[in-house]
RNA sequence: GGGGCCGUAGUUCAGUUGGUUAGAACGCGUGCCUGUCACGCACGAGGUCGCGGGUUCGAGUCCCGUCGGCCCCGCCA
């Protein structure tokens, strides 16, 4: 029933073929994407991974590739020799629509089971279904699209890194657990039982070393794997581009990666300016209410706590009060402010105060408790014009040592953006097939955050964490408030936020062993847990460590970002779902008993 | 850990105030069809209403629990 290939070669992609090849004789192979039969004249599209090319079998002109072409059905795998010639009438909706391939023979080189959706572009299968069926769905143009634009773009950036002089060293998958950070997640010993080892959340101690080592420039695209609750933006293992980089400023680092960006953009023909625009972490909570601006847009935010202080009696907050300016939003109904409130109310505000300014006027509930003065002056804070709408949110006074109300506002300024339809889409890539998947012209805004506290209050723990990692440098003249006020003490880290979206984060390091000790008091571990949690490297610092520093990039996140995909999944080839399962391969699972004997492990119960 | 939305045919969905025989489209099967391209036409098969329990004369529909998917907060760079 079904034929060997035998000796068959394939000659064109299916989704190659183009006027120019007309009258070649050629040999396809790929997947019946769909069968048109009008009885002694069917129609198979056939699809490789470049496309889908129309394949023609006449009765008349080759009955025996036609009798067998009866039999094909959705997704079968087929070899076709035929001869490719232009069409009476061209489909302009693909690539391939010119010509077509009247086939002379029919190799049918595998069945297929009915598949559970059809595999097409304009899919209507719910997420879990298509996960479920990872490899089905992978076989349409999109995802394929995804994943070879992630090929380009991670390809672009390893040749970017070697020509700038790194090294790309592997560091171990199987370590140990790091007490700091993400919860770890764990591998048990067969050799050493009841010992286990971790698997890493990043290379972070592996890359310092490879720096004391004298490797002087090292990068790697490395997976890491944090055991956290998943995001839409976030996955348990993912790809990082972690570099390091010895004797540097942070502005060496800034440029390299500069470098790196401004090449990788390119992969989808997007040049973008360097340097990138500069930020201090306070700037950007204060303009933007976030510590991941994203400014492809205005609406920046006004504090106008000043102008509330009239009222504070009436309306019973002491907090900080922080607007934005809606542009066109003095159109919204009645209806959407309330709806407006209740968002607020759910990012963490006290109250949501709105001023709609009108031709005819400003208009306020305010006015009574502040007076038109003072809400005038707000609108104007705002920078409102005539049919815009100021919206204010007021909470209490301090998260974190940052202003609750302009985090609020941040959130607020986002979600208005979004409603007024005001950041601009995201500019078209072409897929292998031709098409483009994404049409708007779009802007891409790259910025550096510089200027974070070294420590933030950790409430869980009731002490003074470090806001990034413990190894991130410290501002020298801030040496000194390390153990009188750890809160003012400045970080040497940064981070990279495009378009809003937190790339990655980096530091100049602690390079002298005295000053890690410092740091570690300052966290609250005496020398002896600083000791057994990092005695190794804390040695390692002690033999002429260089100075150094390097930053660490969400590589998925840059290529979904580029797809213009509004979900990790959708660049990655086998993800996993919110509860952080693979459909597919139903993993985790349970192991049989003598796995765990073998381990010394004994399970408690299903909690 | 918390909040929201969802779960009915292979798939995507509809299903009235709880009412007897659970529908549609696509897909699938059979037949016809020589220029289709989401081919068309005719006929047909296909259901543990996620699972468990409860209320009721009667549950897809109401209640409780549970499992699974997505989004968000917490958590996490």
């Amino acid at each position: 029933m079904l034929d060997f290939l035998g000796n068959l070669k394939r000659t064109h992609y299916a989704g190659a073929l183009r006027v120019a090849h007309e009258g070649q004789s050629v040999v396809l192979m790929g997947w019946v994407a769909r069968r048109r039969d009008l009885g002694n004249l069917i129609f198979i599209d056939l699809r490789d991974r470049e496309g889908i090319a129309q394949i023609v079998f006449n009765k008349d002109q080759s009955a025996a590739a036609h009798a067998k072409a009866e039999t094909l059905r959705s997704e079968y795998v087929v070899a076709i020799e035929g001869r490719v010639v232009r069409r009476q009438k061209a489909n302009p909706e693909i690539a391939t629509g010119e010509v077509e391939v009247v086939a002379s023979a029919l190799h049918i080189l595998n069945t297929s089971a009915t598949p559970p959706f059809v595999i097409e572009e304009e899919i209507n299968a719910t997420e879990e279904t298509r996960l479920r069926y990872r490899y089905l769905d992978l076989r349409r143009a999109k995802p394929q699209a995804n994943l070879a634009l992630r090929h380009k773009v991670i390809l672009e950036i390893r040749n970017a890194m070697s020509e700038l002089g790194f090294y790309e060293v592997e560091t171990p998958m199987l370590t140990r657990a790091t007490p700091e950070g993400a919860r770890d997640y764990l591998v048990p010993s067969r050799v050493h039982p009841g010992q286990f080892y971790a698997l890493p959340q990043s290379p972070q101690i592996f890359k310092q070393i490879l720096m004391i080592s004298g490797l002087d420039r090292y990068f790697q695209i490395a997976r890491c794997f944090r055991d956290e609750d998943l995001r839409a933006d976030r996955q348990p293992d993912f790809t990082q581009l972690d570099l390091e980089m010895s004797f540097v400023r942070p502005e060496d680092v800034f440029e390299v990666i500069e470098q790196v960006m401004q090449r990788a953009m390119r992969v989808i023909g997007v040049n973008v300016a360097a340097p990138f625009r500069r930020m201090l972490y306070k700037d950007a909570i204060r303009r933007y209410g976030s510590d991941k601006p994203d400014l492809r847009f205005g609406m920046e935010l006004a504090d106008v706590t000043q102008f509330f202080d009239a009222g504070r009696e009436t309306l019973k907050f002491e907090g900080s009060v922080f607007a934005l300016t809606a542009t066109g939003g003095a159109t919204l109904s009645r209806k959407q402010l309330d709806e407006l409130a209740e968002k607020a109310k759910g990012f963490g505000a006290r109250a949501m105060y709105t001023i709609k300014v009108a031709p005819e006027g400003i208009a306020s509930a305010l006015a009574k408790t502040l007076g038109d003065e003072a809400v005038k002056k707000i609108a104007e804070a705002a920078g409102a014009k005539s049919g815009d709408l100021v919206v204010a949110v007021a909470a209490q006074k301090q998260i974190k040592g940052t202003e609750a109300a302009a985090l609020v506002a941040g959130q607020m300024r986002l979600h208005l953006a979004e409603k007024l339809n005001v950041i601009p889409a995201g500019r078209p890539f072409a897929t292998a097939q031709g098409k483009s998947f994404a049409s708007a012209q779009g802007k891409w805004e790259f910025v550096w955050l510089t200027g974070f506290p070294l420590f933030e209050w950790s409430d869980t723990e009731n002490r003074w964490a470090p806001a990034q990692h413990p190894f991130t440098g410290i501002v020298e003249e801030d040496l000194e408030k390390l153990e009188t006020a750890p809160w003012e003490v400045r970080s040497k880290g940064y981070d990279l936020v495009l378009n809003g979206v937190e790339l990655g984060s980096g530091s100049v390091r602690i390079h002298r062993a005295d000053v890690q000790a410092r740091i570690f008091r300052a966290l609250g571990l005496s020398d002896e847990q600083a000791r057994q949690r990092f005695g190794f490297f804390l040695d390692a610092l002690s033999f002429g460590t260089p100075p150094h520093g390097g930053i660490a990039l969400g590589l998925d996140r840059v290529v979904m970002l580029l797809a213009r995909e509004k979900s990790l999944r959708e660049v990655i080839a086998f993800p996993k779902t919110t509860a952080a399962q693979d459909l597919m391969a139903d993993a985790p699972n349970t192991v049989p008993q003598e796995q765990l004997d073998d381990l010394g492990i004994a399970i408690k119960g299903p909690k």
